[in-house]
DNA sequence: CTAGGGTTAG
């Protein structure tokens, strides 16, 4: 290859590598024998870690005529298409300069586009390469096939499928390994399990696959069965389970998995940490979380950025903001998501201007916002009555910063208006919005509507809710809840017997507080806890110290199929009453209660709970389904705007 | 060459 002069010239004319700022820094050419120049110059290639040098290197291989020997030409073609480079267009540039091309050469191109974001470039030059007659090898189909998972390209797979076994690589593992996982997860499991079936070798890593497959596609029973039949299991498998359980939100379980992984000494590793730690953050279980981290400490893990961002995210979910910063502080790459889910925290912290600082701060180190930080500065705002930092911040995203809201900026656009009372603004936005808007966005105007009692739309828009979420049984609850703040008692009850007539049952109000490692829960109305008579009794006492403050329940949030003092006992029986009244008798003065509900506090809770914090001299922590509250003498950092 | 990970609105 490369043999004539003049195609030689032409290469050399490459602009890439024609750089005159760049000096050639190895040694000239013709001073070594050409065998040790291939060692040094893949060595080089070995050590080469940024694109300049990788340039210097590319010139200096056609300087020393080392282009004819296609090993370094391979080397250079394989390093510029590693994921660190990420320059494809440089790499492409290369291979269309080879006249000929070997297997190895096609396979690497194949690859780099495979993990590309234009994976179909890779099917394209597969299709060449068969046009070349360049045979393919063993090494060929994975990579084909990882461009087909990226694109959730079914019928391609089937195509690629016939032709492995076409071309006899029908038995090979690598081949048949890579099918299972594009069919388990591109929609078609059932294909993967019937291949699964048929395959006469399986290894770990199909077993793995299948277990992927199920969870992704929401048969976590499936999943479990084949990760308890599997022969043997490695990291791999325990952690698709534990990921598969988190994204079932089974987090419990998730958790139980990832001790049993101990208890049957399997190192966990990064990945593992990172599912395992997501589950505590969606738990709220900061003791769990904490051991973690002194594990990650302990044995000398390396924070890498995914691992950075799910620590500091479980502790912004677990209410220690401050263990965030330190852990932020501590990271040496400071990414994006990082500073995300800092700003995060920081929002759902109700301290808005906080995470406007932060959002300023991450800018000056050079780091731009993504769709995902603006979710999390416009929810900051929204959240602290930032009304025109969030107006303005949402103008930007477009004209500043070139994103393209999604739905979920529109979302945080509603409630921000909605809370602040602009009601008429956020139903225009809603119309003028190029997105169909979706539950969250009645839900966002709903809340709107609660706050502001606007009792006629609050109406309208539950009606709205039901037949978008039919199945949700809060959205029933709702509705209701508003005819009868308005009165209308037989719309009340015919929206009752409608969510009965759809069997759809309302989600158990929640919470749970933790002491001493151990989680104990209260359901709504629930009498099943082994200490029931002294928390009762200690609510009771709660209920005369109220009384003295004046406090009188607020029922009209109730639904009035029930009289006035059954109303009073079903609120005084709300789990988070429950929670506060156990953490009351079982924690020693002064210490802070933290208590996590799955739904949102009701407005008595609310009340209620602020007067405890002033009574009992506490600082009471609620992590709501979307916030936090901090009560602290008789006031919450939410400033009622929740 | 094949398998497991994150931050997101109501």
């Amino acid at each position: 290859m490369f043999s004539s002069p003049s195609h030689y010239e032409s290469i050399t004319s490459l602009s890439v590598i024609n750089n005159p700022m760049a000096p050639i820094l190895l040694n000239p050419p013709n001073q070594l024998s050409l065998e040790s120049n291939v060692a040094q110059t893949l060595s080089l290639l070995e050590r080469c870690t940024k694109m300049m040098k990788l340039k210097q290197i590319h010139a200096h291989i056609y300087k020393t005529g080392l282009i004819i020997d296609p090993i370094p030409v391979s080397r250079l073609l394989a390093f510029s298409t590693s994921p660190g480079f990420g320059n494809l267009t440089y790499a492409r540039k290369v291979f269309d300069r080879i006249s000929k091309r070997n297997t190895f050469i096609w396979n690497t191109i194949i690859r780099g586009y495979s993990n590309s974001n234009e994976p179909e470039e890779a099917l394209l030059l597969y299709h060449q390469m068969l046009c070349h007659s360049v045979p393919h090898n063993a090494y060929t189909f994975p990579f084909l096939l990882k461009a087909c998972s990226r694109m959730s390209a079914l019928e391609e797979t089937q195509q690629i499928h016939a032709h492995i076994i076409k071309t006899g690589f029908g038995l090979d593992i690598y081949a048949t390994n890579s099918l299972l996982h594009v069919y388990a997860i591109s929609g078609s499991i059932k294909s993967a399990h019937l291949l699964f079936n048929r395959l006469p070798q399986r290894d770990i890593v199909s077993w793995n696959s299948m277990i992927d497959g199920y969870t992704k596609s929401g048969d976590i029973e499936m999943a479990c069965k084949f990760f308890s039949d599997m022969p043997v299991k490695n990291v791999i498998s325990w952690t698709a389970m534990i990921s598969g359980f988190v994204g079932a939100n089974l987090n419990k379980e998730a958790l139980k998995l990832f001790h049993e992984m101990q208890v049957a000494s399997i190192k966990p590793d990064n990945v593992a940490l990172v599912s395992s730690l997501s589950a505590c953050a969606r738990l709220g279980s900061l003791d769990q979380g904490r051991w973690i981290h002194t594990y990650i400490d302990k044995n000398g893990i390396e924070i890498d950025p995914i691992l950075g961002c799910v620590l500091i995210d479980m502790y912004v979910k677990c209410g220690d903001m401050e263990e965030a910063l330190k852990v932020f502080r501590k990271l040496e790459k400071k990414g994006i998501s990082a500073w995300t889910a800092i700003i995060n925290g920081f929002a759902i912290h109700g301290q808005g201007q906080e995470a406007l600082d932060w959002f300023m701060q991450m800018q000056e180190a050079g780091i731009k916002p993504n769709l995902i930080t603006f979710t999390a500065i416009l929810t900051a705002c929204s959240h602290a009555g930032l009304v025109d930092e969030g107006k303005l911040l949402f103008k930007s995203m477009m004209t500043v910063y070139k994103l393209n809201p999604t739905i979920e900026h529109y979302g945080c656009m509603v409630d921000l208006l909605g809370r602040a009372g602009l009601l008429v603004e956020a139903k225009e936005l809603i119309e003028k919005m190029p997105l169909k808007p979706n539950a969250a966005i009645w839900g966002a105007l709903l809340n709107a509507c609660r706050i502001h009692r606007h009792l006629e739309l609050g109406k309208q828009i539950g009606k709205i809710l039901i037949e978008v979420d039919p199945a949700h049984g809060g959205r029933y609850i709702h509705l209701a809840s508003l005819h009868a703040a308005a009165g209308e008692w037989d719309q009340a009850v015919e929206v009752r017997s409608q969510m009965k007539h759809q069997g759809v049952s309302k989600l158990p109000g929640c919470s749970a507080i933790s002491l001493n490692g151990i989680v104990h829960e209260f359901l709504a109305g629930d009498g099943s806890h082994p200490q029931m008579d002294e928390i009762n009794h200690m609510w009771n006492q709660i209920a005369d110290k109220l009384e003295q403050e004046g406090y009188k329940p607020a029922t009209g949030d109730l639904l009035l199929d029930l009289d006035d003092e059954e109303k009073e006992r079903a609120i005084q029986q709300h789990s988070e009453k429950l929670a506060i009244a156990f953490g009351l008798i079982r924690t020693k003065p002064e210490t802070t209660i933290r208590i996590f509900k799955n739904l949102r506090v009701c407005e008595d809770c609310h009340t209620v709970t602020k007067l405890i914090s002033k009574i009992y001299a506490r600082d009471i922590v609620v992590r709501d389904r979307t916030r936090f509250h901090l009560f602290k003498e008789g006031k919450c950092s939410c400033g009622d705007y929740w």
